[in-house]
DNA sequence: GGAACTCGCCAC
DNA sequence: AAACGTGGCGAGTTCC
């Protein structure tokens, strides 16, 4: 008989194993440019100052400083809303957590008072100065940063990062990637190589719930679900993924509406997200307003052809469309949802397909998201404790150096680069879908590599 | 002077 | 009916 099901002790075997491959990666380190770090932190110091200069000849920078005269920090966030909301009574558009008017980057755009730019420069240059550059030089011993990778803090059984972090570093912002990623380098004669697995918590959650359309989606390359989702979303069935500004709409409907589903969202937050995608008001719509359309005219021209005249006309065909996202297009993964909060509400608890045990209070999102995040992230822990194995057995110079949740950072030795792609291929085709049945999904991993001494940069 | 809190923001 | 999952960390602030 085949065993299926995992157990509590092959939950307790899989995490002792990573324990181990893990803290040898620790011990390896990774090779930080310290010389560059100090020279790029004086550079951006003096940026800051250069900003906070013109900020100081703003008018909203006077009103700020008549309140708080030697005690103005423009640091200082409750100084800046105690001016805003209170000083120039601005009705606040958004509120944080504990219900104070918010002086987030989004609520800052909004008001488009001069000096707020500012404010959000001197924020995000702040940001790469102290919370990345500094930890890299505060950190770095030798010139090596050895991060822990910790498998004890987290409720869903993945990992996290600290000392410093090494799963947040800028990506998505060119500018501050470019900035911080300067500063994390190989070992000398050595390239820096990331193994990703493509669209890992996708996969994962087919083997949960096991949705034929979801299925087809991961299964058929010629079809793409972001695309579809694009289609249904702008009402734009001719939609073709090489039109650049029809990209920009696929990956509005992938990162404001799809991925946001998974997670649990819904359509109100959905409605809000693709109208910053769009470039599209919160009022009513008229011709040449938002995103301009490959033919030359703009979005608010195409909505208003479909009859969606408005952002609350636009947020109710948004409830139509997450009806038909759940109950028609996925509605085997709509299902296993449902299922999953009945289960645990009756038991108290939930399982993984990897043997880990989820207790305590959860929301309904929580019940549904938990398993899919630590199964996704034991695949690469598998992966990691396998390639760790292999370069052991083969005592490979390459160094494995650090994991990002579903990818692998190497401190590779350019002669075994063909070696470790092959041993790659080998755990993620043969060894892992061998050892853990319940994968149902054939999972890729892609090797993306960086230059010869050069730093991670792409 | 340190602990604990809020807020904002980076990653997957 | 209501409505976004998991972390770490810096700066400012408050409390002891």
């Amino acid at each position: 008989m085949i065993k299926i099901e995992a157990t509590t002790a092959d939950a307790y075997r899989l995490f002792h194993e990573g324990a181990l491959a893990l803290a040898r990666a620790e011990r390896e380190g990774i090779r930080v440019d310290v010389e560059y770090s100090e020279q790029k932190k004086k550079h951006l110091e003096r940026k800051i100052e250069y900003h906070q200069k013109q900020l100081e000849e703003t008018k909203l920078y006077r009103q700020w400083n008549h309140v708080y005269k030697g005690k103005t920090n423009i640091h200082s966030n409750q100084q800046l809303a105690r001016i805003l909301y209170k000083n120039m009574k601005i009705e606040p558009v958004k509120t944080t957590e504990t219900g104070q008017g918010a002086t987030d980057e989004e609520a800052l755009r909004r008001l488009d008072i001069p000096g707020l730019d500012l404010i959000l420069s001197i924020r995000k240059l702040s940001k790469i100065k102290n919370t990345y550059l500094g930890a890299f030089t505060r950190e770095q011993f030798n010139g090596f940063i050895h991060p822990s990778f910790n498998l004890h803090n987290v409720r869903t059984y993945r990992s996290s990062s600290e000392g410093p972090n090494f799963q947040n570093i800028p990506k998505r912002d060119k500018e501050s990637m470019k900035i911080c990623r300067r500063a994390i380098l190989p070992r000398p004669g050595h390239m820096l190589i990331e193994a990703d697995f493509s669209a890992l918590e996708v996969n994962i959650s087919e083997c949960y719930h096991k949705d034929p359309v979801m299925m087809k989606y991961l299964l058929d390359d010629k079809s793409d679900m972001h695309l579809d989702m694009a289609k249904q979303i702008f009402i734009m069935p001719d939609m073709q993924k090489s039109i650049p500004t029809h990209a920009i709409l696929r990956q509005a409907a992938k990162n404001g509406f799809v991925f946001p589903q998974f997670y649990g969202d819904y359509y109100g937050n959905n409605a809000h997200s693709l109208c910053e995608w769009t470039k599209l008001s919160r009022g009513r719509w008229k011709k040449g307003q938002g995103l301009e359309l490959p033919d030359g005219s703009h979005i608010s021209n195409h909505f208003l052809s479909k009859g969606i005249k408005s952002f609350d006309q636009f947020t109710e065909h948004m409830k139509r469309v997450e009806d038909d996202f759940w109950n028609r297009r996925f509605k085997e993964y709509g299902r296993w949802k449902k299922k999953s909060v009945q289960d645990y509400r009756k038991r108290g608890w939930l399982k993984t397909h990897t043997g880990f045990t989820c207790s305590g209070l959860m929301r309904d999102n929580e019940i549904s998201n938990y398993p899919i995040q630590g199964s996704a992230f034991h695949c690469l822990l598998f992966t990691f404790i396998e390639l760790d194995k292999i370069a052991q057995r083969e005592k490979w110079k390459s160094k494995i150096v650090g994991q990002i949740h579903d990818s692998i950072l190497l401190d590779a030795d350019p002669v075994e680069l063909g070696r470790i792609k092959e041993a790659l291929q080998t755990i993620v085709k043969e060894i892992l879908p061998n050892a853990w049945r319940w994968i149902i999904v054939p999972l890729e991993i892609d090797v993306e590599e960086y230059g010869v001494d050069l730093p991670w940069v792409s």
